[in-house]
DNA sequence: CTCTCTATTTGACCAGTGGTCAATAATATT
DNA sequence: AATATTATTGACCACTGGTCAAATAGAGAG
């Protein structure tokens, strides 16, 4: 029985694709290795072939979601507008990110994992790291860091504050709306 | 073997006693209900007896934090020193609360539970509640109930942001001031 | 003082989790 | 064709929350 014909061989792409489509829907604990494996018509087991645990296979998934947020706050300065109006646009941004992929950002910001950790870690501040260049570009004054990061705190409260309790950004745009222009006023 | 002396029974407090003081080191999820058995010399089967599940033994034990939460912020308000100062208090003891008791904190406000839900959730609103009257009543303007929840939103960001990383609030107490002035900035 | 009735506890059991590993079969290499 | 490598299986481990029949300690009744 072990080890498949070539044509029915799993490979890491397989393994990420279905796990990424199923953590789609369910989060980090709600998708089983198992129930991986069993849409794949292989065991668990040969997952941890391909991938040490767990946590990397979700990790593998995790960083193109941060490469998607970094391009969109890019996306954001280029778009045409006024700077204040697209400032705003960048905080609206994070936000619909965070609540359309929750049980991304979960483990993107939320998650300390002692597990993988290192490498998350250091693709969120990142991540922040873009977002607070962004934010001072888009300003019209000299920002200190300390308020570009309690903004950015401040954004992830409200994300993490909806996260579970409505299903989708447009299920919070009025209230993202109202914790953007409260932010603004912080910074102005 | 079945039933205990009477000397030895198994009781509520008990458990919620032993549960709590585990939950104090560790957090939900590596509590389990045999390690609180185990401590306290019963099967894990008898602490079913007396709770419906897991969620409502930690509800149990979340409720008194939520108590302890609304007399803190109830006591900042009742210091001596001047209302601005105040409020900023009740900002910093927000923060203190959730970073001192980040486990606790997890369940009350970040974790969107199926099972007891219903209480916890209820018991959260209270709290803000408590916490806009207090933001209102040491304001110097009148403030829109808006504003007074992008705070609160801003301030569980701070935690949320900050739990894992840092093991208490005297750890993070320097950037707890900065988000405090900020957020004191956007309601003025 | 026994007899019954109820309250409490046990421990085996269920279904599930992440993770490991010897055995094995398909493929590559020699 | 023989050998070495690679990928896969499935049994296994230790753990989780939760259920439940069976058994016993104590309370109350006669």
């Amino acid at each position: 029985m072990p080890r498949k014909k070539a044509s029915q061989e799993l490979t890491r792409d397989m393994i990420v694709k279905e796990a990424r489509k199923q953590f789609e829907r369910k989060d980090f604990h709600q998708v089983s290795m198992r129930s991986i494996a069993q849409e794949l018509d292989c065991s668990h087991g040969a997952i941890y072939y391909h991938f040490k645990n767990k946590a990397e296979l979700f990790y593998t998934i995790i960083e193109e979601y941060f490469i998607s947020l970094n391009k969109r706050m890019e996306d954001t300065v280029n778009d045409p507008g006024d700077k204040h109006g697209k400032l705003k646009n960048v905080f609206l941004c994070f936000i619909e990110f965070g609540l359309d992929h929750q049980s991304q950002y979960e483990i993107m910001f939320m998650t300390r994992n002692k597990e993988v950790d290192g490498l998350s870690h250091e693709a969120a501040n990142l991540s922040y790291q873009k977002f607070a260049e962004t934010v001072q570009l888009l300003s019209h004054k000299r920002l200190l860091i300390k308020d570009i990061y309690s903004a950015f705190i401040s954004l992830h409260g409200f994300v993490s504050h909806y996260s579970g309790s409505v299903s989708s950004y447009k299920e919070a745009i009025d209230a993202a709306q109202v914790h953007a222009d409260f932010i603004l006023k912080a910074l102005d």
